[in-house]
DNA sequence: GTCTATACACCGATAGAC
DNA sequence: GTCTATCGGTGTATAGAC
Protein backbone atom coordinates (compact mmCIF):
# COMPACT_ATOMS: atom_id res chain seq x y z
CA UNK A 1 0.00 0.00 0.00
CA UNK A 2 1.07 3.50 -0.94
CA UNK A 3 1.78 5.76 1.72
CA UNK A 4 1.58 9.75 1.45
CA UNK A 5 4.73 10.93 0.85
CA UNK A 6 5.48 13.01 3.43
CA UNK A 7 6.75 16.49 1.66
CA UNK A 8 4.66 18.07 -1.15
CA UNK A 9 7.27 18.75 -3.52
CA UNK A 10 4.75 20.10 -6.09
CA UNK A 11 3.18 22.59 -3.21
CA UNK A 12 6.97 23.45 -2.03
CA UNK A 13 7.88 24.13 -6.04
CA UNK A 14 4.68 26.19 -6.12
CA UNK A 15 4.94 28.04 -2.47
CA UNK A 16 9.13 28.95 -4.09
CA UNK A 17 7.89 30.12 -7.83
CA UNK A 18 5.24 32.58 -5.90
CA UNK A 19 7.92 34.20 -3.94
CA UNK A 20 9.96 34.09 -6.74
CA UNK A 21 7.31 36.28 -8.89
CA UNK A 22 6.90 38.48 -5.76
CA UNK A 23 10.81 38.97 -4.90
CA UNK A 24 10.66 40.26 -8.31
CA UNK A 25 7.48 42.48 -8.39
CA UNK A 26 9.36 44.28 -4.97
CA UNK A 27 12.38 44.53 -6.69
CA UNK A 28 10.90 46.12 -10.03
CA UNK A 29 8.66 48.80 -7.23
CA UNK A 30 12.08 50.07 -6.19
CA UNK A 31 14.02 50.61 -8.61
CA UNK A 32 11.37 51.83 -10.74
CA UNK A 33 7.95 52.67 -8.69
CA UNK A 34 4.99 50.49 -7.49
CA UNK A 35 3.05 51.11 -10.44
CA UNK A 36 5.66 50.80 -12.90
CA UNK A 37 5.33 46.80 -12.30
CA UNK A 38 4.50 45.17 -15.23
CA UNK A 39 3.45 41.66 -15.92
CA UNK A 40 5.91 41.62 -18.80
CA UNK A 41 8.79 42.96 -17.01
CA UNK A 42 8.02 40.32 -14.01
CA UNK A 43 7.49 37.52 -15.89
CA UNK A 44 11.06 38.10 -17.48
CA UNK A 45 12.92 38.10 -14.13
CA UNK A 46 11.51 35.01 -13.13
CA UNK A 47 12.16 33.41 -16.81
CA UNK A 48 8.76 33.34 -17.85
CA UNK A 49 6.25 34.59 -20.55
CA UNK A 50 3.47 37.05 -18.81
CA UNK A 51 0.76 35.13 -19.45
CA UNK A 52 2.27 32.27 -17.31
CA UNK A 53 2.04 34.49 -14.59
CA UNK A 54 -1.50 33.94 -14.40
CA UNK A 55 -0.38 30.06 -13.18
CA UNK A 56 -0.07 31.92 -10.07
CA UNK A 57 -1.82 35.05 -9.41
CA UNK A 58 -5.15 35.67 -10.61
CA UNK A 59 -4.40 39.02 -11.85
CA UNK A 60 -1.77 41.75 -11.49
CA UNK A 61 -3.83 43.39 -8.69
CA UNK A 62 -3.44 39.96 -6.86
CA UNK A 63 0.21 40.40 -6.98
CA UNK A 64 -0.79 43.99 -5.17
CA UNK A 65 -2.79 42.01 -2.88
CA UNK A 66 -0.06 39.54 -1.77
CA UNK A 67 2.86 42.15 -1.31
CA UNK A 68 0.11 44.31 0.83
CA UNK A 69 0.16 41.19 3.05
CA UNK A 70 3.95 41.04 3.10
CA UNK A 71 4.55 45.10 4.09
CA UNK A 72 1.68 44.96 7.03
CA UNK A 73 2.59 41.27 8.17
CA UNK A 74 6.52 43.03 8.15
CA UNK A 75 5.06 45.86 10.19
CA UNK A 76 3.66 43.75 12.57
CA UNK A 77 6.89 41.57 12.89
CA UNK A 78 8.92 44.89 13.43
CA UNK A 79 6.12 46.12 16.13
CA UNK A 80 5.57 43.23 18.01
CA UNK A 81 9.73 42.76 18.28
CA UNK A 82 9.57 46.36 19.85
CA UNK A 83 6.88 46.33 22.50
CA UNK A 84 8.68 43.29 24.13
CA UNK A 85 11.66 44.84 24.53
CA UNK A 86 9.79 48.44 25.85
CA UNK A 87 10.58 50.92 29.08
CA UNK A 88 8.46 51.47 31.68
CA UNK A 89 8.38 54.97 31.21
CA UNK A 90 5.39 55.84 29.21
CA UNK A 91 6.84 58.79 27.70
CA UNK A 92 9.60 56.63 26.48
CA UNK A 93 7.84 53.67 25.51
CA UNK A 94 5.84 56.19 23.22
CA UNK A 95 8.83 57.52 21.49
CA UNK A 96 10.22 53.91 21.37
CA UNK A 97 6.70 52.99 19.55
CA UNK A 98 6.74 55.75 17.23
CA UNK A 99 10.19 56.13 16.08
CA UNK A 100 9.49 52.34 15.22
CA UNK A 101 7.16 52.89 12.82
CA UNK A 102 8.80 56.02 11.45
CA UNK A 103 12.21 54.01 10.35
CA UNK A 104 9.58 51.15 8.88
CA UNK A 105 7.79 53.39 6.74
CA UNK A 106 10.57 55.86 5.85
CA UNK A 107 13.00 53.38 4.65
CA UNK A 108 10.89 51.84 2.07
CA UNK A 109 9.04 54.57 -0.21
CA UNK A 110 7.22 51.92 -2.76
CA UNK A 111 6.27 49.48 0.94
CA UNK A 112 4.86 52.65 2.21
CA UNK A 113 2.82 53.89 -0.99
CA UNK A 114 1.00 51.09 -1.17
CA UNK A 115 0.65 50.37 2.53
CA UNK A 116 -0.98 53.56 3.18
CA UNK A 117 -1.78 55.48 0.26
CA UNK A 118 -3.87 54.41 -2.36
CA UNK A 119 -2.03 54.80 -5.35
CA UNK A 120 -2.50 52.15 -7.29
CA UNK A 121 -5.96 53.03 -9.81
CA UNK A 122 -7.95 49.63 -9.51
CA UNK A 123 -6.02 48.00 -6.26
CA UNK A 124 -8.37 47.54 -3.30
CA UNK A 125 -6.73 45.10 -0.70
CA UNK A 126 -8.43 41.92 0.21
CA UNK A 127 -9.87 41.15 3.23
CA UNK A 128 -7.37 38.50 3.81
CA UNK A 129 -4.64 40.92 2.61
CA UNK A 130 -6.19 43.68 5.16
CA UNK A 131 -5.94 40.97 8.44
CA UNK A 132 -2.32 42.06 9.28
CA UNK A 133 -3.02 45.59 8.92
CA UNK A 134 -5.75 45.33 11.49
CA UNK A 135 -3.70 43.16 13.35
CA UNK A 136 -1.62 46.01 13.70
CA UNK A 137 -3.62 48.27 14.45
CA UNK A 138 -4.97 46.31 17.50
CA UNK A 139 -1.60 45.75 18.14
CA UNK A 140 -0.95 49.66 18.68
CA UNK A 141 -4.45 49.76 20.72
CA UNK A 142 -3.19 46.90 23.14
CA UNK A 143 -0.10 49.04 23.33
CA UNK A 144 -1.06 52.31 23.97
CA UNK A 145 -3.72 51.10 26.44
CA UNK A 146 -0.89 49.61 28.30
CA UNK A 147 0.27 53.46 28.76
CA UNK A 148 -2.76 54.33 29.76
CA UNK A 149 -3.68 55.97 26.34
CA UNK A 150 -7.70 54.12 26.00
CA UNK A 151 -10.03 56.80 24.46
CA UNK A 152 -10.24 56.60 20.41
CA UNK A 153 -9.91 60.19 19.50
CA UNK A 154 -6.10 60.02 21.35
CA UNK A 155 -5.09 57.01 19.29
CA UNK A 156 -6.47 58.46 16.03
CA UNK A 157 -4.16 61.91 17.19
CA UNK A 158 -1.90 59.24 18.00
CA UNK A 159 -2.46 57.83 14.22
CA UNK A 160 -1.96 61.73 12.49
CA UNK A 161 0.98 62.93 14.32
CA UNK A 162 3.06 59.93 13.43
CA UNK A 163 1.35 59.49 10.01
CA UNK A 164 1.86 63.58 9.17
CA UNK A 165 5.87 63.67 10.05
CA UNK A 166 5.88 60.03 7.62
CA UNK A 167 4.46 62.08 5.16
CA UNK A 168 6.27 65.24 5.48
CA UNK A 169 9.45 63.04 5.60
CA UNK A 170 8.76 61.00 2.49
CA UNK A 171 7.48 63.83 0.72
CA UNK A 172 9.55 66.51 1.40
CA UNK A 173 13.22 65.30 2.26
CA UNK A 174 13.24 61.16 1.02
CA UNK A 175 16.56 59.91 2.49
CA UNK A 176 16.78 63.14 4.93
CA UNK A 177 16.36 63.47 8.37
CA UNK A 178 14.23 66.78 8.74
CA UNK A 179 10.68 65.41 10.30
CA UNK A 180 12.54 62.43 11.75
CA UNK A 181 14.42 64.99 14.54
CA UNK A 182 11.15 66.29 14.79
CA UNK A 183 9.36 62.63 16.09
CA UNK A 184 10.82 62.70 20.20
CA UNK A 185 9.63 66.86 20.73
CA UNK A 186 6.01 65.51 18.78
CA UNK A 187 5.74 62.80 20.78
CA UNK A 188 6.82 65.07 24.10
CA UNK A 189 3.97 67.78 23.02
CA UNK A 190 1.43 64.50 22.78
CA UNK A 191 1.90 63.34 26.27
CA UNK A 192 1.96 66.49 27.86
CA UNK A 193 -1.04 66.81 26.24
CA UNK A 194 -2.66 63.76 27.43
CA UNK A 195 -1.07 64.62 31.12
CA UNK A 196 0.82 61.33 30.99
CA UNK B 1 -2.30 101.66 -42.19
CA UNK B 2 -4.11 98.62 -40.69
CA UNK B 3 -4.19 99.10 -36.77
CA UNK B 4 -3.80 95.81 -33.94
CA UNK B 5 -7.13 94.51 -33.39
CA UNK B 6 -8.05 95.73 -29.67
CA UNK B 7 -9.23 92.02 -28.94
CA UNK B 8 -7.14 88.68 -30.36
CA UNK B 9 -10.10 86.77 -31.20
CA UNK B 10 -8.12 83.92 -31.86
CA UNK B 11 -5.99 83.87 -28.65
CA UNK B 12 -9.41 83.97 -26.93
CA UNK B 13 -10.98 81.10 -28.40
CA UNK B 14 -7.45 79.16 -27.62
CA UNK B 15 -7.46 79.84 -24.53
CA UNK B 16 -11.40 79.13 -23.45
CA UNK B 17 -10.30 75.34 -25.70
CA UNK B 18 -7.88 74.95 -23.15
CA UNK B 19 -9.96 75.60 -19.99
CA UNK B 20 -12.56 73.55 -21.64
CA UNK B 21 -10.28 70.87 -21.92
CA UNK B 22 -8.91 71.21 -18.10
CA UNK B 23 -12.89 71.67 -17.02
CA UNK B 24 -13.54 68.07 -18.32
CA UNK B 25 -10.17 66.84 -16.81
CA UNK B 26 -11.16 67.84 -13.46
CA UNK B 27 -14.62 66.59 -14.20
CA UNK B 28 -13.48 63.05 -14.91
CA UNK B 29 -11.16 63.35 -11.66
CA UNK B 30 -13.77 63.74 -9.53
CA UNK B 31 -16.00 60.97 -10.80
CA UNK B 32 -14.01 58.28 -11.85
CA UNK B 33 -10.57 59.44 -9.85
CA UNK B 34 -7.10 61.14 -10.62
CA UNK B 35 -5.30 58.33 -12.64
CA UNK B 36 -8.90 57.46 -14.42
CA UNK B 37 -7.77 60.50 -16.75
CA UNK B 38 -7.77 59.20 -20.26
CA UNK B 39 -7.25 61.95 -23.50
CA UNK B 40 -9.66 60.00 -25.08
CA UNK B 41 -12.62 60.37 -22.78
CA UNK B 42 -11.41 63.93 -22.15
CA UNK B 43 -11.28 64.82 -26.28
CA UNK B 44 -15.40 63.36 -26.19
CA UNK B 45 -16.43 65.52 -23.59
CA UNK B 46 -15.15 68.14 -24.99
CA UNK B 47 -16.19 66.92 -28.63
CA UNK B 48 -12.70 66.31 -30.63
CA UNK B 49 -10.92 63.40 -31.48
CA UNK B 50 -7.81 62.51 -28.94
CA UNK B 51 -5.23 63.94 -30.57
CA UNK B 52 -6.25 67.36 -31.34
CA UNK B 53 -5.98 67.73 -27.81
CA UNK B 54 -2.02 67.93 -28.34
CA UNK B 55 -2.74 70.64 -30.31
CA UNK B 56 -3.19 72.19 -27.00
CA UNK B 57 -0.93 70.73 -24.64
CA UNK B 58 2.07 68.52 -25.21
CA UNK B 59 1.09 65.26 -23.44
CA UNK B 60 -1.26 64.08 -20.80
CA UNK B 61 1.13 65.07 -18.09
CA UNK B 62 0.98 68.98 -19.53
CA UNK B 63 -2.39 68.65 -18.50
CA UNK B 64 -2.03 67.49 -14.78
CA UNK B 65 0.82 70.09 -14.87
CA UNK B 66 -2.04 72.56 -15.33
CA UNK B 67 -4.43 71.28 -12.79
CA UNK B 68 -1.34 71.18 -10.56
CA UNK B 69 -1.23 75.16 -11.18
CA UNK B 70 -4.77 75.19 -10.68
CA UNK B 71 -5.22 73.43 -7.16
CA UNK B 72 -1.93 75.56 -5.92
CA UNK B 73 -3.54 78.63 -7.51
CA UNK B 74 -6.90 77.79 -5.63
CA UNK B 75 -5.25 77.16 -2.29
CA UNK B 76 -3.28 80.61 -2.67
CA UNK B 77 -6.36 82.45 -3.15
CA UNK B 78 -8.25 80.67 -0.18
CA UNK B 79 -5.39 81.27 2.58
CA UNK B 80 -4.94 84.81 0.96
CA UNK B 81 -8.24 85.72 2.16
CA UNK B 82 -8.08 84.26 5.43
CA UNK B 83 -4.86 85.85 6.28
CA UNK B 84 -6.75 88.59 5.52
CA UNK B 85 -9.60 88.68 8.16
CA UNK B 86 -7.69 87.09 10.77
CA UNK B 87 -8.30 87.13 14.32
CA UNK B 88 -5.74 88.83 16.43
CA UNK B 89 -5.47 86.33 19.31
CA UNK B 90 -2.05 83.94 18.06
CA UNK B 91 -4.02 80.97 19.19
CA UNK B 92 -7.29 81.93 17.24
CA UNK B 93 -5.24 82.68 13.88
CA UNK B 94 -3.38 79.42 14.20
CA UNK B 95 -6.62 77.57 14.20
CA UNK B 96 -8.24 79.75 11.66
CA UNK B 97 -5.43 79.14 9.05
CA UNK B 98 -5.24 75.44 10.01
CA UNK B 99 -8.80 74.92 9.53
CA UNK B 100 -8.94 77.29 5.75
CA UNK B 101 -6.54 74.57 4.46
CA UNK B 102 -8.02 71.35 6.25
CA UNK B 103 -11.31 72.31 4.58
CA UNK B 104 -9.69 73.34 1.31
CA UNK B 105 -7.87 70.05 1.44
CA UNK B 106 -10.47 67.45 2.51
CA UNK B 107 -13.14 68.85 0.37
CA UNK B 108 -11.42 67.40 -3.04
CA UNK B 109 -9.78 63.90 -2.41
CA UNK B 110 -8.70 64.40 -6.40
CA UNK B 111 -7.53 67.91 -5.91
CA UNK B 112 -5.63 66.79 -2.73
CA UNK B 113 -3.85 64.01 -4.53
CA UNK B 114 -2.55 65.95 -7.21
CA UNK B 115 -1.39 68.79 -4.88
CA UNK B 116 0.34 66.55 -1.93
CA UNK B 117 0.99 62.70 -3.06
CA UNK B 118 2.65 62.13 -5.83
CA UNK B 119 0.18 59.67 -7.59
CA UNK B 120 0.79 60.03 -11.09
CA UNK B 121 3.22 57.59 -12.41
CA UNK B 122 5.84 59.71 -14.64
CA UNK B 123 4.44 63.21 -13.58
CA UNK B 124 6.67 65.90 -12.23
CA UNK B 125 5.24 69.47 -11.56
CA UNK B 126 7.49 71.77 -13.96
CA UNK B 127 8.87 75.54 -12.47
CA UNK B 128 5.79 77.46 -13.30
CA UNK B 129 3.09 75.28 -11.99
CA UNK B 130 5.03 74.82 -9.13
CA UNK B 131 5.46 78.71 -8.47
CA UNK B 132 1.82 79.00 -6.70
CA UNK B 133 2.94 76.22 -4.44
CA UNK B 134 5.95 78.16 -3.20
CA UNK B 135 3.88 81.12 -2.94
CA UNK B 136 1.82 79.29 -0.55
CA UNK B 137 4.14 78.20 1.31
CA UNK B 138 6.25 81.47 1.54
CA UNK B 139 2.58 82.84 2.16
CA UNK B 140 2.19 80.13 5.14
CA UNK B 141 5.53 81.01 6.95
CA UNK B 142 4.62 84.79 6.54
CA UNK B 143 1.48 84.47 8.72
CA UNK B 144 3.21 82.12 11.34
CA UNK B 145 6.19 84.98 11.37
CA UNK B 146 3.29 87.60 12.31
CA UNK B 147 2.51 85.03 15.01
CA UNK B 148 5.73 84.88 16.46
CA UNK B 149 6.88 81.16 14.59
CA UNK B 150 9.63 81.61 12.33
CA UNK B 151 11.95 78.63 13.37
CA UNK B 152 11.95 76.48 10.60
CA UNK B 153 11.46 73.52 12.84
CA UNK B 154 8.45 75.28 14.17
CA UNK B 155 6.98 75.49 10.49
CA UNK B 156 8.25 72.54 9.43
CA UNK B 157 6.11 70.69 12.68
CA UNK B 158 2.78 72.69 12.03
CA UNK B 159 3.10 70.95 8.36
CA UNK B 160 3.46 67.76 9.72
CA UNK B 161 0.53 68.27 11.98
CA UNK B 162 -1.92 69.70 9.49
CA UNK B 163 -1.15 67.33 6.30
CA UNK B 164 -0.98 64.33 9.10
CA UNK B 165 -5.07 64.90 10.25
CA UNK B 166 -5.98 65.90 6.42
CA UNK B 167 -4.35 62.58 4.94
CA UNK B 168 -5.90 60.56 8.20
CA UNK B 169 -9.13 62.06 7.16
CA UNK B 170 -8.98 61.54 3.79
CA UNK B 171 -7.28 57.56 4.24
CA UNK B 172 -9.27 56.22 6.99
CA UNK B 173 -12.83 58.51 6.98
CA UNK B 174 -13.63 60.29 3.55
CA UNK B 175 -16.34 62.35 4.20
CA UNK B 176 -16.61 62.28 8.04
CA UNK B 177 -15.38 64.54 10.47
CA UNK B 178 -13.50 61.93 12.98
CA UNK B 179 -10.17 64.08 12.38
CA UNK B 180 -11.48 67.41 11.52
CA UNK B 181 -12.81 67.66 15.31
CA UNK B 182 -8.93 67.02 16.41
CA UNK B 183 -7.81 70.54 14.66
CA UNK B 184 -8.56 72.88 17.25
CA UNK B 185 -7.31 70.53 20.30
CA UNK B 186 -4.13 69.62 18.08
CA UNK B 187 -3.66 73.67 17.62
CA UNK B 188 -3.95 74.30 20.86
CA UNK B 189 -1.33 71.26 22.03
CA UNK B 190 0.99 73.24 18.99
CA UNK B 191 0.51 76.40 20.88
CA UNK B 192 1.47 75.16 24.19
CA UNK B 193 4.82 73.31 22.93
CA UNK B 194 5.61 76.86 21.13
CA UNK B 195 5.06 78.34 24.27
CA UNK B 196 2.40 80.45 22.84
C1' DG C 1 -0.70 21.69 -13.76
C1' DT C 2 2.47 24.60 -16.19
C1' DC C 3 3.77 27.10 -19.81
C1' DT C 4 3.66 29.12 -24.76
C1' DA C 5 1.51 31.39 -28.56
C1' DT C 6 -1.74 34.35 -29.95
C1' DA C 7 -5.16 37.61 -29.61
C1' DC C 8 -8.10 41.55 -27.83
C1' DA C 9 -9.19 46.17 -26.22
C1' DC C 10 -7.28 50.06 -24.47
C1' DC C 11 -3.65 53.44 -23.59
C1' DG C 12 -0.39 57.72 -24.89
C1' DA C 13 1.73 59.44 -28.74
C1' DT C 14 3.04 60.58 -33.67
C1' DA C 15 2.67 61.34 -38.90
C1' DG C 16 0.52 63.37 -42.45
C1' DA C 17 -3.69 64.77 -45.21
C1' DC C 18 -6.89 68.57 -45.42
C1' DG D 1 -6.42 73.11 -35.83
C1' DT D 2 -8.58 68.94 -36.51
C1' DC D 3 -8.92 64.78 -38.60
C1' DT D 4 -7.68 59.55 -39.83
C1' DA D 5 -4.48 56.02 -39.46
C1' DT D 6 -1.17 53.84 -37.02
C1' DC D 7 2.58 52.64 -33.70
C1' DG D 8 4.42 50.31 -29.56
C1' DG D 9 3.00 49.30 -25.09
C1' DT D 10 -0.22 47.63 -21.47
C1' DG D 11 -3.44 44.15 -18.68
C1' DT D 12 -6.04 40.39 -19.64
C1' DA D 13 -7.92 36.12 -21.68
C1' DT D 14 -7.90 31.64 -23.88
C1' DA D 15 -6.55 27.63 -26.77
C1' DG D 16 -3.49 24.13 -26.87
C1' DA D 17 1.30 21.84 -26.37
C1' DC D 18 3.71 18.96 -23.00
Amino acid sequence: MLGTPIRDRAAERRATTRGEILAASWQIAHEQGLSQITLRDVAERVGMRAPSLYSHFASKNAIYDAMFADAWSACLEVTNATVARAPRSPRAALKLYARTFFDFAVSDLARHQLMNQRTIPGFEPSAEAYAPAVASLDHLRESLAALGVRRREDIDLYVALVGGLVDAQLANDPGGNRWGRLLNRTMDMYADNLGL
